[in-house]
DNA sequence: GTGAAAGCGCTAACAA
DNA sequence: TTGTTAGCGCTTTCAC
């Protein structure tokens, strides 16, 4: 077997006849070069194969090519959940679309933070880094300010300085919305089975429950908002709790949630949607595999992380002022434990 | 604000009075460097927080210190399991141990791979890859093979070339255990929910099945095996399709088809594991949180990921011959739905 | 439109 | 033990 020659533009160059600059310009689909060189030389790189050397590349022109996905410690435990997967997976068909590669970064423990923190907020190895919002006050947030590392938050922290870029799902009118059909839908005693408030979206949720409520007229009940960790047995629990105070329909800040309630609620020998109403949040798998399938908002998950990217991209190359801050809609997904389709 | 200098080798070693070599050395922690001079360097090192310059680095050392991971296309749509994600963590963890980066691969479409494989497979990139292995026979594996890149299989094929280096759970004696475990109970007519065939972890629990029945002298009967697709419907189905030829056991291959057959029994009237005794395959959360829970058998996925690590790690810079197989022990985990605690 | 040449910041011989 | 030097393969002026 012969020894194929390193493939470099210097080689390619040779086989088709020009200088290494040229086969750059064809490479990199510059203009100015003429059409009869450019298909001369795209022939070579077909025939042989050529990739350019991404290490020589990012020397010379200072940039990567990599975008960085973190997922700090104080969310990693919740992985596993399908939420991250959903956007995990937009993120990296976004970047392939791109011309990026997705380099991931899962803290699980504060050694790992402290080691890889430096090397994240360094120019040289990432054009950009993407972080999931989390619920304290992580440090990657600061670091990555300190730097110029250009970054975006997806989702939002509970402190927010104004001076960042994030992009994020109005929580807020989402949950309005979903309180409001089942006002509309004639329930008075709707109760709210929240997360907890440190936690940002579980806390837009319930101002949006609360919002729907005072604009309709309805008083707010504190004995009809139960916390429910954002847990299926912690939404079962809650459901418990809830029915001495006689909910005429309750609203869960999540889809597991809401699971959880429907379970309780038939223990306790309660049809759903005819004696309860319910409505979810996220509309991940948990709300159509639920029995009745769950009424639900849907968050727009794999346009997020899309967005998330091309929003980055932007950053990285028109600079990073003003900071990006978008709210994406939400949208009202009726299925039948609300009851709307009795 | 003082533009500082841009951080090079060259630089630190004058602050430190040092050339760069002199540099390059403690930062790599190369021997061979005076005591006090090495001190007097990491310090500057320190202060300023250097970080060298991978895409340099890179370049000159012909190694880039990123691993790749990569989720071919054919099991990418079941990101979200919970396998993938504790597999993900394991590999991550490891990685930054061992002062790798990680760089994902997750494909959705034909496309991508189009795009990325020959990307992927150049050694300038990546120093090396794990592939998380497939149904049916990727596109991935031959270009890989085709290639220098060094890669392992995590998990097996069903086609699996005897030159391919993989680790894999030994899903024979896993699923034979389990079984022989419920025949230790005294049942007999043990029943078998399995995934298709053509799922190599699957076939294999199957033959550990048949193993288990055949070496205790019970027959196969082929009504008692159904396929339950590896969903929790697909598990209430399959357990339905049971219920007519009276088993005593249930023996499923994951988890979440366990979930689905418990809920199956409970619809008909029957107790677990009273009336039916239930195992289930895998231990991620369904199992736990089951009613009552699962007994099942546990993957060590977590370590299996810091294995795969290591061992990729080993045929970078070892070299490739001759290809490292193993198979790792499954635990036996004894909890409710079995019978044997009651 | 194309080529020559100067780096990008690092590693690794080789010299000293 | 330390410094000098020659690349690694690419991008990007700057001439032509």
């Amino acid at each position: 077997m012969r020894m194929a020659k390193k493939l470099t533009l210097e080689e390619i160059g040779k086989l088709a006849g020009v200088s290494r600059s040229t086969v750059s310009r064809v490479v990199n689909g510059q203009p100015d070069v003429k059409a009869d060189v450019r298909e001369r030389v795209m022939k070579v790189v077909r025939e042989t194969g050529f990739v350019p050397n991404p290490a020589a590349r990012s020397l010379a022109a200072q940039r990567s090519g990599i975008l960085g996905l973190v997922i700090p410690r104080s969310v990693a435990t919740f992985f596993g959940d399908p939420y991250f997967s959903r956007l995990t997976q937009g993120i990296s068909q976004a970047c392939y679309e791109q011309g990026y590669m997705l380099s991931l970064f899962l803290f699980y423990t504060e050694k790992e933070e402290e080691l890889l923190l430096p090397r994240i907020a360094q120019r040289s190895f990432l054009d950009g880094v993407i972080v999931q919002a989390t619920t304290d006050a992580d440090p990657i947030i600061p670091q990555l300010q300190k730097s110029t590392m250009p970054f975006l938050v997806v989702g939002r922290l509970n402190e927010m300085p104004d001076n960042l870029s994030f992009i994020d799902v109005d929580n807020v009118s989402g949950a309005k919305n979903a309180v409001e059909h089942l006002i509309k839908l004639g329930h008075e005693r709707i109760a709210h089975v929240s997360g907890r408030v440190d936690n940002r979206p579980a806390a837009d949720r319930k101002i949006g429950y609360e919002k729907a409520l005072s604009e309709n007229g309805i008083p707010i009940d504190s004995n009809l908002i139960v916390n429910g960790e954002f847990s299926e047995e912690g939404g079962y629990a809650a459901a418990q709790a809830l029915l001495p105070y006689k909910p005429d329909a309750i609203f869960a800040a999540s889809d597991t949630m809401a699971v959880g309630v429907v379970r309780a609620l038939k223990d306790a020998g309660l049809l759903v949607p005819n004696d309860i109403a319910v409505m979810g949040f996220d509309d991940l798998i948990p709300a159509q595999r639920s029995e009745p399938q769950l009424s639900t908002v849907k968050q727009p998950i794999l346009r997020f992380g899309v967005s998330a990217v091309e929003v980055l991209i932007n950053i990285i190359e028109k600079g990073d002022m003003p900071p990006r801050q978008a709210l994406y809609d939400t949208e009202l997904i009726i299925r039948n434990s609300c009851g709307a389709k009795l």
